[in-house]
Formats: structure tokens, C-alpha cells, sequence
DNA sequence: TTTGTTTCTTGATATATGTCAACGCCTTTC
DNA sequence: GAAAGGCGTTGACATATATCAAGAAACAAA
């Protein structure tokens, strides 16, 4: 149940076993289906996610009720909104199940009391903090006045792994175009 | 000459004054005037860079050679490529000085040094990393699938200080529409 | 002040992409 | 196995926004 948060661990920093062992029960398990809501609008975030195993996505839904997909979490990533997890506000996101998940969760004082307690979990964070904010970058980079096509292009570049987990209506919502030109823009692409 | 970097360290982390005097000593101050390159493409990203005072601004310039502005810095906020700089691996990104500036420069070996030696400075970046994508993300959510107009209302509600201070083309380029579109939404907005 | 750059505005036109609608396919459910 | 709902495709049409071009305004330099 706790292989890929271990991993996860261990592939950035260094911990005893002792460490470990109290990092590991700060988390609680939790399994959650299809088309679940990990959190809904107005709600406040009040637990880090760690995806063991399954895939989530958090979007925003805007006043005509389109959505727009900010990101996804697959089988060792973490999830949450960081905004309301920090400040206590009520988010604007949801996120949702795409599927059947074993999860992880990590509330605010358990978080805090591994932050003060194990210096490598603190480094852990910055570091994928670090990685998270990179990959975030670029793909502010990727939305910034390029053509549906070129988004595509990229999206198959750097993230393929998406295409076989993520319906397209989602993908192309992921990638800011309407389903139906992805739709077109992948026929021509097969030609 | 380092005021604003002590301030921000104190908004967020305590340090004791041997650790300040250690922290400061690592950093390489730096005149620059505007319109000079602190990165251009193709350069590897060697240097965090915390900008005392001034203004630059970050851009990739696609095939056409449109600019695409990322994001800015003014005073008391950091600057860099951190992909090029974690990885080593030369940048597609320019950093571009929008306003005579005193800025302070931190190689990697003088940032591992801080990092090693000061918790509070580890710390401190992991919180600071934590601001930056949460802002990042507001940036994805407000790029995704808004009109010109409701991205030029959100600019002005979240970052109305950034229209003082930076050239309107280049403020279109933030938002990623046209100079003439910004020019045309701005002028019903004033009707 | 005069001159030259750069930035901003405005108009005309072209085009990429969104929207609406219909249909077929596939999966799920009972 | 039939029914229902979700998802992807395709077509017709509307429209927001980019592009091209010219001139005005603001700013900097000489």
C-alpha cells in the first residue's frame, strides 16, 4: 500500500527506517471510485493526495459551465490545491476521479509536524515542489499563443502517457481547444 | 544594498545573525540597465537571481519570432530558469532587464552551500517555491479558455501593478493575445 | 527644439477555432 | 440482449481574434 510513496521518498532523499516508519503512518490510506469528488468548489482543501495507484484530475468550471482541466495525477504524483491547503480558503477547483484510486491522505498537521521532525521530508517537498513548478512553467509556455495543432504536437511530445489513460474530451480541454477541433486536428494528423 | 533579500527571508524564516552574515556573503551583487540579456537562448542557466530593485521580464520567442512573455520580476522577487539551472541543459527562455536594476546573483555550488547549512534557508525556499506555483497555477487557469477581455479584467483584479510598470505589448504578450486586441479591449473598457 | 524610435491606436480583412447539431460507435447497466 | 448514456466524428455556420497596414502619440536622443 505504500510502495510508491516510499519510492517516491527515496528517490530524491535519504530516510532511516525509524523515519520512515513515522512518516508513513501520518498517511491514511483511502480508496475512492470513478467519478468521485476528492473535492468540490467552495470546499477547502484540507489534505495532501498521494496517488498510489489510479488517476485523478482537478479542473475549473467556468460561468457557462465548460470546464477546464488544470492538470492530472497519476500512480505516483501528488495531488491537492495548495492555495486553500495554505491559506484555509474555499477553492474554486474540483477534483475528480478518472479511476478507481488507492490514496493517501495527509492533513495539515501531520504534514507540518513531518516537515518539523524529519529534515529530508522538507527537502523531499522543495524538491518536487521544484519539479512541479518546472513542469507548470512549461506548460504555461505550451498554452501561450500556439495553434491547436502545435499544442497537440507538444502534448504528444512531452506527456504520450496521458493519451492512453485520458479521454479526449479531457485532453482537449487539458490542452484549451473544444473537443471537436482536437477531434479534426488528430484526423489530419493521421493523414 | 541587501535589504530587500533580508526582508523576504524574515517574512517567512527566522535566522540568527551569523546565519544572515553567512547567507549574504554568498550572493554577487550586480548592476544591470534595461534592455540588457541576463539569459539568452541556448545559455545554461547558472544563477538564481533575486531582483534588490528594478524590473525583467522572461519571454520564449516562437517560430515566427513572436515573444511569448512568461512572467516578470520586480522588486524583492526572484528570477531564473530553474529547469536550465537543475539540469544543466542549455534554456529556451530569455530573461530580459525591463528596468535598470540591482539585483543579486546566487550560483548553484553557493546555493547547495545554503541549502546545506541553514535550515531555515531550505525552508524558506521550499515556502517561497510553494507561493510560486500556486501563482503559476492561477496563471494556467486564467490562460485556459478566457476571452481577451475577461483575461485583461482578471490581470487588473490580480496583478494591477504590473500595468504601471510594464509596456502594454508586452503585457498582451502576458496574457497572450495581440497588442491591437489589448488596445481595442482596453478602450471598451473605458467607454 | 528638432529628429528619430518606439509604442499605441484604429481600420480592413482573413482565418482559426468555437458553437450547434446530427449521427454512429462503444461501453455500461439492468 | 435491449436500452441508455457517454464519447468521438463530421458538417455547416458564426465569431473572436490575428494579421496587415497606416498614422498618431509618447518618449528619447541629439
Amino acid at each position: 500500500m505504500y510502495e510508491q510513496l516510499k519510492r517516491s521518498l527515496q528517490q530524491h532523499v535519504s530516510l532511516t527506517d525509524e523515519e520512515w516508519d513515522l512518516c508513513k503512518h501520518n498517511f491514511r490510506p483511502k480508496r475512492m471510485l470513478k467519478r468521485q469528488f476528492l473535492l468540490q468548489e467552495g470546499d477547502v482543501c484540507r489534505e495532501l493526495v498521494f496517488v498510489e495507484k489510479g488517476a485523478l484530475y482537478t479542473y475549473t468550471l467556468d460561468l457557462s459551465g465548460n470546464k477546464h482541466v488544470i492538470r492530472f495525477a497519476f500512480d505516483g504524483w501528488w495531488m491537492a490545491n495548495l492555495h486553500s491547503f495554505f491559506t484555509g480558503e474555499p477553492t474554486r477547483l474540483n477534483i475528480e476521479v478518472l479511476e478507481d484510486s488507492e490514496l493517501l491522505m495527509l492533513d495539515k498537521k501531520n504534514h507540518q509536524i513531518l516537515l518539523e521532525k524529519i529534515p529530508a521530508y522538507e527537502r523531499y517537498h522543495r524538491i518536487i515542489l521544484q519539479n512541479a513548478y518546472v513542469a507548470l512553467q512549461r506548460r504555461v509556455e505550451n498554452a501561450l499563443g500556439l495553434t491547436a495543432e502545435e499544442k497537440y504536437e507538444r502534448l504528444i511530445q512531452e506527456s504520450p502517457a496521458f493519451l492512453n489513460r485520458v479521454p479526449q474530451n479531457l485532453i482537449a480541454s487539458y490542452i484549451g481547444v473544444s473537443p471537436e477541433t482536437l477531434s479534426r486536428v488528430r484526423g489530419n494528423y493521421n493523414r
